[in-house]
DNA sequence: CTGGCTGCAAAGGCTTTGCAGCTCG
DNA sequence: CGAGCTGCAAAGCCTTTGCAGCCAG
């Protein structure tokens, strides 16, 4: 426990270094914000809204303001450090994965994520030959041990998983 | 050919006739706008954003308010024969498949959709026991045949597939 | 008839933009 | 020091809500 503690604290400064590094080979400017902000992804196992990173940001530094935390998300999202998702009607945050391609379970309650290895690309073939493929996207949907028990009193609209 | 587009004719009245008898079967009223939303929904490939239905609606209702638009699509989707999802930085609509499971090639460019039956569901085992799986989406995003010439200039932000 | 639908107008969120001052490098 | 970052304020979407009149059933 100690030990597996010990190389998550490893992996969240890995994650941090890579995040400001990615920053500053673009040329941009490494400020205690942006530090706080490659920090809070780093550590962070789910995906994060926009005000959640305000709420965070806010802690530390009080005056902190809504768009300049959307101007960092925008940047970061373009240099490819972040993902974005559409989930729970809002446009959410979470740092990309650089260790090898995979996808997650997502709990649509508290927004964390599972990796898991199967890629449905690697199982397919026969596409049309006139399409053009450039990008997929998996993601399984569900409740996670903490919050299934809160999920048994109330569902989303979206539509179950078929069994055919 | 022409016993093609027949078919299609005919598929497309099902469709407009499902939604109607779905929105009735609610209790609500079937207005003309409501009718020609339904044939919208049926007749189109892919998807529409709530401006694209404006425009489309404003053709035969110059009157047509935004705000009717944005009703009858969220009753729609309610309803479930309406899907949404999250694509070229907005909110998208298009009739749910009401035949069977499936999942959709999606243009990038046109965003019209094209059909195929593998589901990874029915391939993955070994969930983690304690993720209650609720939901999936899958999608494979490119570019089709009439869009693909178009887009060898300029492509988007997102990743490519890798291949491992 | 009458409850639901519509258009109008206005408000509400979320996100972006312009600007002046401050700060990293 | 100078370009880039930040906070402030304001504007710009996109979407929802309240209301009065109209229309399907």
């Amino acid at each position: 426990m100690e030990n597996h503690e010990h190389v998550h604290k490893h992996e969240v400064q890995e994650t941090i270094q890579d995040i400001v590094r990615a920053m500053s080979a673009k040329g941009w400017r490494i400020t205690d914000q942006r530090k706080k902000l490659a920090a809070l992804f780093a550590e962070s196992p789910g995906y994060l809204s926009p005000k959640d990173v305000y709420e965070y940001m806010r802690a530390s530094y009080p005056g902190v303001s809504f768009d300049t935390v959307y101007r960092n998300l925008r940047l970061l999202s373009e240099m490819g450090v972040l993902e974005q998702i559409y989930l729970n009607e809002g446009l959410k945050f979470r740092a990309r994965c650089r260790s090898h391609h995979h996808h997650h379970l997502i709990c649509m309650q508290c927004e964390k994520t599972v990796p898991f290895e199967f890629c449905p690309m690697k199982h397919m073939s026969n596409f049309p030959q006139d399409f053009q493929v450039v990008n997929h996207r998996f993601d399984i949907l569900g409740y996670c041990s903490d919050c299934s028990e809160a999920a048994k009193s109330g569902g989303t609209t979206d539509s179950l998983v078929p069994e055919a």
